[in-house]
DNA sequence: CGCATAGTTGACTACGCTCAACCCTGGTGG
DNA sequence: CCACCAGGGTTGAGCGTAGTCAACTATGCG
């Protein structure tokens, strides 16, 4: 949902980007390191931590395929977190300067940037927004309608483990699990294998 | 941190704009709205809020002076949320269109803009990482660490009732009072009226 | 001098987390 | 073809802690 298109890439751009493996465990920067580029994931996840003062990590997102990283590097001079490979994984990278540039005399590409960015802020208001709701069995309801809505099914098909979604919207995999077997009895959702089919949902 | 500065609003733009005042409760746009302008908080406070397909609502964020609000309606056609004053409030106005093709017609505004942007994701992703702190005394002694930290000082000050600090970050008033309590009883915090100093904070 | 609102404290409840056992599936190798 | 294994998923029991409801205090304002 948040995947910088690449299409509007002007070509001056398009040879400066280059690529980078990651293997497991290795990361593509630490924390402090000089801002010198913006990422996107092509495969793989990433991890981003904090280290904070009394020397605790903490996690600070996850990035998957499709989704950028270290945005604020753009117009930061170091990163304020370190990013490690959860995976092996390839990112792209996009040189900041030249990035800059770029935005600056690509009308096009700066707004399709600007587009991502939003997309971003808004998914981030959502999943602090399912925060808020305390029962977990309301909150997975919320999230699956959330995820089912732009596609206007009523069918919600994961590709990831459910204790990976769990961790997502702050459950425990054991929580989630039996948060989907009350909507099930409750006849809010049906499940079959790997799909969840969400019933009389008058979605919004 | 994520206002728009107006200092690279060329003139053409800077006639377009206009102000509204709003009375506490009055509403600046509704949910399924058509999105016609984005706008920056001047004075006063806003609430976004979202009603969800059960009727129950949901808060979405509140947005504060200096804060800008409806990004998404740049790049969307309809309100995803409403917009309520909480208190009289004034705020900016920037017609949609205009803005659009003022962000592709000067570069200084566009970078200005996704500057605020980027500072916005930054500020969302820190609250959410905020949330995955279980335990409320160290929630709330993270979040004041956060807040200390840009300003190097150790001393926080609040110009809101503690109440909308506790909403903020997820917690009751009661359970934020008791969470101030217990921290200054295990020495991590000290409390005069309204300013909470923080101790031994080696920060970051 | 009340009144409204914020903040604090206490008692109780509820629900999500933890730990542990068990089931089920898919993959591997004998 | 079956035995075994590893991982994800489910279910159960018990605990801890944040929420809830309520009473009380403190503060600011008319």
């Amino acid at each position: 949902m948040d995947l910088l298109t690449l299409e509007s890439l002007p070509p001056q751009l398009r040879q400066l980007i280059s690529y980078r493996e990651l293997e497991p465990g290795e990361a593509l920067f630490q924390q402090g390191d000089e801002a010198i580029a913006f990422f996107v994931v092509e495969t793989g996840r990433l991890r981003l931590v904090r280290y904070s003062s009394d020397g605790k990590e903490v996690t600070f997102q996850i990035t998957r395929s499709g989704e950028s990283l270290a945005e604020i590097a753009l117009f930061s001079n170091n990163y304020p977190c370190a990013a490690v490979a959860e995976l092996s994984s390839r990112v792209i990278v996009y040189p900041k300067q030249p990035l800059l540039s770029a935005l600056r005399n690509y009308p096009d590409l700066a707004e399709d940037f600007m587009a991502m960015l939003i997309g971003k802020i808004h998914d981030l208001k959502v999943r602090l927004e399912l925060r808020h709701i305390r029962a977990a069995h309301e909150r997975v309801l919320r999230y699956l309608r959330y995820i089912a809505d732009p596609s206007e099914q009523t069918v919600v098909t994961f590709d990831r483990p459910l204790k990976d979604i769990a961790a997502d919207i702050g459950l425990t995999p054991e929580t989630l699990s039996r948060a989907l077997a009350r909507l099930e009895r409750e006849g809010k959702i049906r499940r079959t294998r790997l799909q969840i089919l969400l019933q009389n949902s008058s979605a919004a």
